[in-house]
DNA sequence: CCCTGATTCGC
DNA sequence: GCGAATCAGG
């Protein structure tokens, strides 16, 4: 979405009138509240109360209260202090002024090997293999794997002649045996009844008429979602 | 946590 | 120019 004249006079309008950045952005629709603010600033639209005092340095407390950003600020308008120290006429020749760089970040040494370093980047070497890597640290590019055809594993020995998930069709019963992740876990398997998931038996489990109410018996121990008991 | 506007900075 | 990210106060 784009700022065509419509949109910039009802920013205008509506930061005139005093609606919040974020109900500017609503009802324009297809921008954010960044990007009204945004808008407005470089409009030169009359600046609003803002919960933020941008001036007022606290003094020492307030500079002693939050360090310097790792980011270091930006050097103000360099050329121009070059052009004066040029000016005054005492750079001698051969000896270009000191330039004052933007501070490199430097890697952190962790001190404990489960502190999070966001410098060090995991680089993926195939699947399910990572490798750590400092930013400074160079990794040769690994050559390209030789071609191999990719053939599925093989199902576990436990449920090597079990119905698993991937057997399920509308024809088998798909009641549970055992519980998800155990190695064993497995689906019933046997021929469905027809317009149902389960085959007769467990449809037996899973369905029952509806009986009065002086005769409900409490419901049988669910498949799922019951206390597990380890 | 939510909200606000201001500011920065990569695109 | 644009706006996401970030900051900082309410």
């Amino acid at each position: 979405m784009s700022w065509t004249d419509e949109r910039i006079e009802r920013l205008k309008s509506m930061w005139a009138e005093g609606a919040t950045a974020s109900q500017i952005a609503e009802y324009l629709g297809g921008v954010s509240r960044n990007a009204v603010i945004g808008k407005a600033h470089r409009l030169g639209l009359e600046a609003r109360p803002s919960p933020v005092k941008p001036g007022e340095e606290k003094g020492a407390a307030a500079a002693s209260a939050r360090p310097a950003p790792a980011a270091a600020p930006r050097d103000p308008v360099p050329a121009a202090r070059d052009a004066a120290e040029l000016a005054a006429g005492d750079a001698p020749t051969g000896t270009p002024p000191a330039r004052v760089t933007r501070p490199v970040p430097v890697p952190q040494t962790p001190q404990r090997p489960s502190a999070p370093d966001p410098n060090v980047q995991y680089r993926s070497v195939g699947p399910g293999g990572f490798i750590r890597q400092g930013p400074g640290e160079q990794q040769a590019p690994i050559p390209p794997a030789p071609p191999r055809r990719l053939v599925p594993a093989k199902p576990s020995p436990e449920i090597a002649d079990k119905t698993s998930l991937l057997d399920l069709n509308d024809r088998i019963c798909k009641w549970p045996i055992g519980h998800p992740g155990e190695p064993d876990f497995h689906f019933c398997g046997n021929q469905a009844n027809p317009g149902f998931p389960y085959c007769v038996d467990h449809c037996g489990v899973a369905y029952q008429a509806q009986l009065p109410r002086r005769d409900r018996r409490p419901p049988p121990p669910l498949p799922f979602g019951g206390p597990r008991v380890r």
